[in-house]
DNA sequence: TAGGTTAGTTTAAAGAGTAAACATACTGAG
DNA sequence: CTCAGTATGTTTACTCTTTAAACTAACCTA
């Protein structure tokens, strides 16, 4: 429990509970008053007079009654978010793009688009416009006002102000208040994060995290991030610092990277990497070699992919091990470049990090693809929005 | 929040409200009931109701009335725990010793005993009964029967089970069911797990982590390991794993670790390491070195002492760095043979993790040295059973 | 001694969950 | 077709807890 929390009033408690009854729809989907009794411990009249107020303010519906069972009784109508209940705007921000999305509140894509901008003004003026431009436009497909805004920045962020810190491809755009720019152009609450741990939140309200307490959530490809699910809550430190796994040390007499340190895993498990050794082994493609095409060259035979795509594996599982040793999250989320190469890599990676872990009675971590596809990171920050209008610290 | 939490109850919430009183007074100390209203923000009957109920308990006792300020009014009488609440009997089980200690409610170390015992011995028989016998030893210099017993395992647990895995250096006792043999012979709810974790648990409660919502605590010298506080409790992994920071990659070309694998931080930054390369440089004593005596050598100008001792810094602060890039404590609490060191030893490892992250608004991390000298693990197990008893997560 | 200030308690009221009974709507055997 | 059985959802009387406001207690300063 976090130091300072405030004691439980009969209204804080209501709070809650309505906020837990909606986590446990995201964690399983439609259910019953039944069911959610069953779920949460409570008595069916609890569950009756929570959902009924969810229902007068327009968040859930009642479905088509559902067939008894064989032994009989009324039949169920399963609960779930109204047709026009408010949905979420979100937001990912990458150097030169904006993508945007309008999800319903129940985590379907409404409508899509994106913007280009133009990194190199200073200020970064282009990228709020873009932004701005694009949310107006996915705000204009739904039939209710958005509950908020998410935003997923491929940098450094400060959560607590909503401004970028750092971005190494923009640089233009350090120190931007996006957060703030957005709330009051568009009259929308506004929560930003880094893409790691809104892609996590994707994982854990919509993807393969759903109703788990803890994970990892792995982007790999031209760099590598973290966010990790602690509790059921994403983590988050002082300033939403953390999650920049692909900067930890691995290889203290390996290359140096880009950030100025010494043996990096960004060193030895991203595009950089994996090109530069195509091209030392003499793989055709390899200036602009992925993960996938490594997988089908290794498929077909080819002398060499299937060492590399080894190498490539053992790689990634260092990192993960390191993850693992320090914070065991029982499960990897894997988004990006890896999730091309299908099970091929996944069962070498999950191997290798099984490898070099000492064994528990708890069982060895389990690795996984995203169920997501590319809508990771757009639900993320729908789930961003979620959390924090809930209040529960997801 | 956790998946599948519980609705919460008028009872429940106060079974809460209850324990969160009393974390109040762990974190800042006696309070009086006007203090604790305003710090949780609640009303002052409220309080008064709660407070009520954990005096008629004799948990907690009323102090002597403290005089009023220049203003006047009512002197307030601090609320403490009592004299006669039950205490809390903590063990520490390391290879071929056991300590125990008997703590008060308030964190005061009543009684403290050791015991040796055989390792060798298949079935673990002997530290099973070194633990009983030292604990029954401690328990009878309470007054009341002490709320519950806390075991820090030196070694790799399961805390589900309350069994250990392994021991390194005590392979006999591996699979002992420690807790489930203390809880029927003593009679006393028992929970165990490793020791850094436990360690972690006595900074959160009674040391510089006292109130925090996160932070590190690092034990160095003959191996490393970490406890993670995160949202105010202490981190576990499925069954207690993680914290085995001292068996991540951090030099993939480095020299082979006894785990079995190569470059684990513990490779560079433990006694072995630093015996290695006091011996190297012809340091007196390197044999025996601990961090300690080097510092001392360091300040006498000893040839190549000040070199090391910088290494031994560096060194360190490579995992903290590690630390801090993935999950970002904000502090670093250092227990073990780093304290010894002082200011000097202090000052080069919070110089050299600096050195050694990206700059963020949110400030860098701390370094600290423990406060609880010794007393840390002990304390750290009445912490666990104060985690335990109390309804919180700590 | 009076007025101001702070601590702690009392009391009536409001909000939330609960248990038990009840209404509703289905299944399936006879 | 009826009726017992079963499960869902709602109503009602009740308990528990916090709260606001008034009240008492104990101190300070002028």
């Amino acid at each position: 429990m976090a130091a300072e929390a405030p004691l439980i009033s009969p209204v804080l408690a209501s709070e809650v509970n309505r906020a837990r009854i909606m986590q446990a729809l995201y964690d399983t989907g439609p259910l019953s008053r039944a069911e959610l009794a069953r779920l949460t411990g409570v008595s069916r009249a609890t569950i009756g007079s929570i959902t009924a107020q969810l229902i007068d303010n327009g968040l859930l519906a009642e479905g088509d009654s559902r067939p008894s069972s064989a032994a009989g009784g009324k039949p169920s109508r399963p609960l779930w978010f109204a047709e026009n209940a408010p949905p979420i705007a979100s937001a990912h921000l990458l150097p030169g793009t904006v993508e945007a999305a309008l999800i319903s509140a129940g985590g379907t894509l409404l409508a899509r688009t994106r913007r280009e901008y133009d990194v190199h003004v200073s200020g970064g003026a282009p990228a709020l416009e873009a932004l701005t431009e694009a949310l107006t436009e996915i705000r204009a497909a739904g039939s209710a006002e958005p509950m908020g805004i998410g935003v997923a920045i491929g940098g450094m962020v400060d959560t607590d102000s909503g401004s970028i810190v750092h971005i190494a491809l923009a640089p233009a755009l350090d120190g931007l208040p996006v957060a703030e720019h957005l709330s009051t152009t568009l009259e929308l609450p506004t929560w930003i994060d880094v893409h790691p741990r809104v892609q996590a939140l994707g994982d854990r309200w919509f993807g393969q995290g759903r109703g788990r307490a803890g994970f990892a959530s792995l982007y790999t490809g031209e760099a590598l991030g973290v966010g990790l699910v602690i509790g059921g809550s994403v983590h988050r430190g002082p300033g939403g610092t953390g999650g920049e796994v692909g900067h930890t040390t691995v290889d203290l007499h390996g290359k140096p990277c880009h950030c100025g340190r010494i043996g990096c895993w960004e060193t030895i498990a991203t595009h950089t990497w994996l090109r530069a050794e195509a091209l030392e082994k003499g793989l055709p493609g390899a200036a602009t070699l992925t993960a996938g095409p490594l997988a089908r060259l290794a498929a077909r035979d080819h002398p060499h992919a299937a060492e590399l795509l080894d190498e490539y594996a053992r790689n990634l599982a260092i990192g993960m091990a390191n993850l693992h040793q320090t914070f065991a999250p029982g499960l990897f989320i894997l988004h990006g470049d890896a999730v091309a190469a299908g099970e091929t890599l996944r069962g070498r990676i999950e191997h290798q990090l099984h490898r070099g872990i000492p064994p528990h009675p708890a069982g060895p971590p389990q690795v996984a693809f995203t169920n997501l596809d590319d809508h990771a990171t757009l639900l993320g920050a729908a789930g961003l929005v979620l959390s924090r209008t809930l209040h529960i610290a997801i």
